[in-house]
DNA sequence: GTCCCCGGTTTGGTCTGACCAATATCTGGG
DNA sequence: CCCAGATATTGGTCAGACCAAACCGGGGAC
């Protein structure tokens, strides 16, 4: 697993354990191609023939699978039964990245500066790619949050539905999926955030236009523009009011 | 679990599973920050107890852990064994991204462009924010790189660990952590594009030669660049060598 | 003949209880 | 005082059993 060449060093022999060496059968074939999305893996019992270890060896293994979003399992006998390979690498990724962000590793300046980073060149992308459906959607979501009187949450909810979907119609699902794991993972502290707010309106307004903003810019086709809205708002809205409506910090440090 | 608002649907209530139900009380006091870095987990047996639930229940909640990197296992008794909260997001993050790259559900294409914007974006930052140790750690990559009749498998490892270096100097461990999967993600994909060059000795120079002008762009503060420089170098590469020498695919249809 | 219900089969979900192995700590003899 | 073996703690593994969900097919009702 040696990433890059130290100094030769003696380090003892890993030793794997049962339900690894069952992973790594499995991952073997996901990498080699022979297992695909849609495909079914043996039922759990009869993989416990095959590879000769137990079915609790198995099972932590399919855990594992199913945590990287890799693997969906169901009971029973029908077609869409068994376990099956899936690929939802977001709720995966955003599960994870929360924890970790929980635990302070990644400080929240950091969060920021990763969605703003990936989230301009999405926009970047989404101007010269969006088709006409991508644009409807975003309308729709612009639409939803023009709506007088809506909660916070809803609001909130559009809020990231929109960013979505921006990413999305850049075209690039791997950056689009980083984009849904990080905003999700921040999903309640901007949400707590909203709700220390003072004057309500007066911020919903500003993100209103700054989100009309955005989308004239990308439905005008102008990358460099929306690349640079986005980034300011992003910024500008961590630094003015999820900074100034007090720290949230569920357990970080900071 | 709701992302975003659609219209009105019933869906089956959510029937959780027990190890998920281990998880989300284990989860809660991460997030909660009642469960550090550092801190233990009581002993399997123990929870099993103050769960009412069964052993396999608690194991298999504790791989998912593992596999997201906020776990760490030993047995044994002494004070770094049992289960210890942990923080290796990048293993998790990288293990994720090799799985859903390999079932191509991310095209390779979104890869490149996933690099290039996230690497781009470290190196601005590290112009800014270096410190003469990182400086020192990509000059001492840059010299391993520079030894003659090096293996591609060394010069690949070092070419990695610069970036990575470059990745951490600027300051944001997310994006490190980010950049460090995406990249061993496709080490394997990388590693055998080099072998399929025909002139390897005049690739590795062209590599060489634009490493030392990323460092110089670094060292001279000049993050603009910087940036530019290391995303000319990610797209070139791979339009020019990886392309070039012949498509891997290890599953993607492509 | 058609339709519905009910039971069987497959498959994952869960639990129990046992034993193994690694690792530290304790303890007693030299 | 030091070292070695006994012991306790803890994760790792396994076997076997039973439960529950979901589909499928046969047989009876109409």
């Amino acid at each position: 697993m040696g990433l890059m060449g130290e100094a030769a060093e003696w380090e003892p022999v890993p030793r794997f354990r049962t339900f690894e060496l069952v992973l790594a059968r499995i991952e073997e074939q996901i990498l080699a191609g022979s297992l695909r999305v849609g495909d079914r893996l043996p039922p759990e019992r009869e993989l416990v023939e095959l590879l000769g270890v137990s079915r609790a060896a198995v099972r932590e293994a399919l855990r594992v699978l199913e945590a990287q979003g890799v693997l969906r399992s169901k009971v029973g006998t029908g077609p869409s039964s068994g376990s099956v390979i899936t690929a939802m690498p977001s709720a995966g990724l955003t599960q994870l990245l929360r924890l970790h962000i929980a635990l302070a590793n990644f400080p929240f300046d950091d969060v920021v500066e990763s969605r703003a980073t990936l989230e301009s060149a999405s926009a970047r992308l989404a101007a010269g790619r969006a088709t006409e459906e991508d644009l409807a959607r975003m309308r729709a979501e612009l639409a939803r949050m023009d709506e007088p009187g809506l909660s916070r949450e809803r609001f909130n909810d559009h809020d990231t539905a929109f960013h979505v979907a921006v990413a999305e119609a850049g075209g690039n699902r791997l950056m689009a999926d980083m984009t849904v794991a990080v905003r999700n993972a921040v999903r309640h502290t901007l949400l707590g955030a909203f709700h220390r707010i003072g004057d309500w309106e007066a911020v919903a307004a500003r993100l209103r236009a700054e989100h009309h903003a955005i989308y004239d810019a990308v439905a005008a086709r102008d990358g460099e523009r929306a690349g640079r809205l986005v980034e300011e708002h992003i910024r500008d809205f961590h630094r003015d009011v999820v900074g100034a409506a007090g720290e949230d910090g569920p357990a970080g440090p900071r």
